[in-house]
DNA sequence: CGGACGATTCGGTTCTCACCGAAGTGTTAT
DNA sequence: ATAACACTTCGGTGAGAACCGAATCGTCCG
């Protein structure tokens, strides 16, 4: 038994690493997957002005990113909306970015540098926050005992209670095959943000309250006047992360 | 203040993704990583032969590999020698082909379908056991109330005593930047095993006690006669992930 | 010192792929 | 119906990169 056949048993499966990271290995592409870490659903005409190609080149690659099983989409008439395929995706994604070199990009306009900061104050990742605020929260939980660095990072049992006083039960962030408790590090700061199941109710929960508001069409979180006093009252953050960042003025006219 | 000025803050600093995923995104590359990820160190001819390209095209490839910040290098006289530029690289990686496509590749030969039977059964990821055996422990551990799945994955006070008891003290798997206790996606088996700095310990136990033996330039573990005992008296792993499969035989002669 | 050896540099070839524009398909709006 | 719209298909172009072989550099050994 077990004999070597050429003809039988003569193939195997071997996971293509190359060819999942082919996909990444475009500018453009790479630019698509970052603008979708927003957990937003894109059109095809949209990914293709952000990311500055013709909308037939968009449509190849979205091709490619979707048949490649990173991005999931949804045909609605004439138009093509598509989006990162799961939770899963979008954590590879972020630890992908978070050992990724850096690279010097230029600045070309006012609106442009205003935009930056604003995505470095607050912003989503996916599902959940990040930016300054992000890494506070985590931060602060954890100098709270609300986390534990004990066994990895946990949530604690005074955590989970003062989630529960938040109003959000045990069922929100029950473990489906995520995490409850993650770590992400942050692009901006090269810290560690909240990410998992726990990371992604609080994101909820701050919506639903509106401590937090989220612009259209894009990545930015901002703190509402209500969200400044609920995270100063519930985690005692630090005024400098609940207040916007001072916009970049235009040069004084002549 | 902060007031828009072309010449000043002109440039900012972004991951650059495609950069880091075009390193991973050629077939020679790739499976110079994944040959690393046995954990070991080798050189630049070695490498070359087992990716089966021109030593001078391993030295263009390492080259990049290198300057990209996956792998970390060193020179002795004549040699270079070559491996993974840290565990989180190796997380990485994992990560990345828990999620790639899978390939078919052709079987060519009778040692290399015993080799590929070798590999599903045990092997090292890294630092720590993955195959058949790697995710047996994870899940009997599971089972047995060592690990425990509620916040995420943890190692429960019956599971640190369970490791003193083996004479691994908690200093052996003390986090440094790591979490204790992290699950990896199985390539073979779709399962997850278990890794982090408990399953670095674990791995280096079981190398000490010769519970298991690795292979000189592979990444296959075998599993030794006192390892197969003790695996069953400590955790109570079935015989069929303790015993080699059976080798492939060749075709009988005329 | 001279030869063997591991690794590197360089030139040249080949091939892949990202891009665009123009034309085409199907959907929604007037 | 006709027009506007979102997206797609296709052909052609240009840039980049993977590869090898030959020559070279530096180290180790006899």
């Amino acid at each position: 038994m077990n004999r070597w056949d050429a003809d039988h048993e003569s193939t195997a499966e071997t996971p293509d690493l190359a060819a999942l990271a082919a996909l990444l290995a475009d500018r453009t592409r790479a630019a698509i997957c970052i603008a979708l870490l927003d957990g937003g659903t894109w059109t095809a005409g949209e990914l293709a002005e952000y990311a500055g190609v013709a909308p037939s080149t968009a449509t190849e690659h979205l091709n490619l990113l979707v048949s490649g099983g990173l991005l999931a989409e949804e045909r609605q008439g004439r138009r093509r909306y598509v989006r990162l395929a799961g939770p899963h995706t979008a954590e590879t994604l972020e630890n992908l970015a978070g050992l990724a070199p850096y690279r010097q990009v230029r600045i070309r306009s006012l609106a442009e540098a205003n935009h930056r900061r604003a995505l470095h104050h607050a912003r989503t990742c996916y599902d959940h926050i990040a930016g300054a605020l992000g890494v506070a929260i985590a931060e602060t939980m954890t100098e709270r005992g609300l986390l534990a660095r004990e066994y990895g990072l946990v949530l604690t049992t005074a955590g989970a209670d003062w989630l529960a006083a938040l109003g959000i039960p045990e069922a929100g962030y029950s473990p489906t095959h995520r995490a409850h408790v993650r770590t992400c590090l942050d692009w901006t700061s090269r810290r560690q943000h909240l990410s998992g199941a726990v990371g992604a109710a609080l994101y909820r929960h701050a919506l639903e309250h509106r401590w937090i508001v989220k612009a259209p069409a894009s990545r930015i979180l901002a703190v509402t006047e209500s969200g400044r006093a609920a995270f100063r009252s519930q985690l005692g953050l630090p005024t400098e992360v609940l207040t916007p960042t001072p916009a970049v003025l235009p040069p004084r006219g002549p």
